[in-house]
DNA sequence: GATAAAAATCGACATCGTGTAGATTTTGAG
DNA sequence: CTCAAAATCTACACGATGTCGATTTTTATC
């Protein structure tokens, strides 16, 4: 855990441990990207940050610990955006809009959001992060389909559970289209946008 | 891999490696469902099916291969369930047929189809495995969508497309669903059965 | 800019899981 | 009964993990 600065406070200068926890989490992106979860070692990544296994077990007790930290910080990023958005109170557009930064998500941290999805059973913070990351998307697809007059509620062809499976089938569909191509991944938000709009009652 | 009987011709007896081989995949299922994936070791196999480690390794050469061993076999019963499904011709009926049929699939199999859906990116076997089975099921809900007046097609909006993300929308809210209990695997199936006949502009 | 406490790094070690190899026993077909 | 194939075991070598104590580097403070 990186669970250090209880009290960020004000620290005039930058703790060195600072810049290599840093540089620690980019090594392990370009990895992850280079050779997989599995196959990336600890030790693998102490040499790409230019440092002993024996220094980065200083800070991270272990892989998962650096995954989890940089998951945390992708999650952090999203969850930024996610507030930052302009709330749009006509359904349709919400829809569109919510589509269109999905998809620069995944186009931009697509590796990440895989590999925390991958790591959700295994690693339980990971679960966690995501977890709440997705209920974030839910709660926001409830307001949209609420909105559009879907009748609010948590049985089956309620708002709320309409809203988790919908956002299963993005999560899901991008998942697979973001490991082929931008285009594919272009296409998909398409389709998806589509069954959200229909099941909004919003057809064209 | 059990790559063995190359004609299963005619055998009178079984031989005594078939059955351990059985046993294996039958304790490594048990396993898997006692201390997950990451957790089991080849030792636990092993043991749990009353050999030494050194003699698993003469049935398969890995801990992957065991589970990649063990998925095929339940894939494989996931075909053959699948063919043995009657078809029918009416769309609602079909469509409500087929979620039914999915809720046994997960109530029976859950287990090995998560373990099949979160090995699919590390052990290429099982990923290749898994796509072929995804694809049975796109192919019948594509016809499906057709059936119901979707115009076919592969492009965002069209039949193909659209199967593919409800196919995706399945798997994942089942994945979900299957590991609370049966009520919500209940519940999931109607939300999805819901989506899925608005999606094919079957709505109540 | 000297200094001492805190931060950071190193190298060595113990442990554990994996996969291999050769020796040995068991099985079962003729 | 016999002997080759099948099945099993034990021992070993390897690679990755995580821990520890010793050592060096930073950094705040005087």
């Amino acid at each position: 855990m990186s669970g250090h600065r209880p009290t960020p406070s004000r620290r005039t200068t930058e703790r060195k441990g600072d810049v290599r926890e840093r540089t620690i989490l980019d090594t392990c992106e370009a990895l992850l990207a280079q050779k997989g979860y599995d196959a990336m070692t600890v030790g693998d990544i102490a040499q790409g940050a230019g440092i002993t296994r024996g220094a980065l077990y200083f800070y991270f007790g272990s892989k998962q610990e650096v995954v989890t930290a940089l998951v945390a910080r992708t999650v952090e990023h999203l969850w930024e955006r996610s507030r930052a958005t302009a709330q749009t109170n006509e359904p349709r557009q919400a829809i569109a809009a919510a589509m269109r930064r999905t998809v620069e998500l995944w186009n931009e941290h697509g590796l990440v959001m895989r590999t925390a999805i991958d790591l959700s059973l295994t690693v339980p913070e990971i679960g966690e992060l995501w977890s709440r990351t997705a209920d974030l998307f839910i709660t926001a697809i409830t307001a949209v389909l609420e909105r559009a007059g879907i009748q609010a509620g948590t049985e089956p062809e309620q708002a709320s559970a309409m809203a988790r499976s919908l956002c299963w089938m993005i999560e899901r569909t991008f998942y697979h289209a973001s490991q082929e191509s931008r285009e594919s991944l272009q296409k998909a938000s398409l389709t998806c946008e589509h069954i959200w709009l229909i099941s909004a009652g919003l057809a064209a």
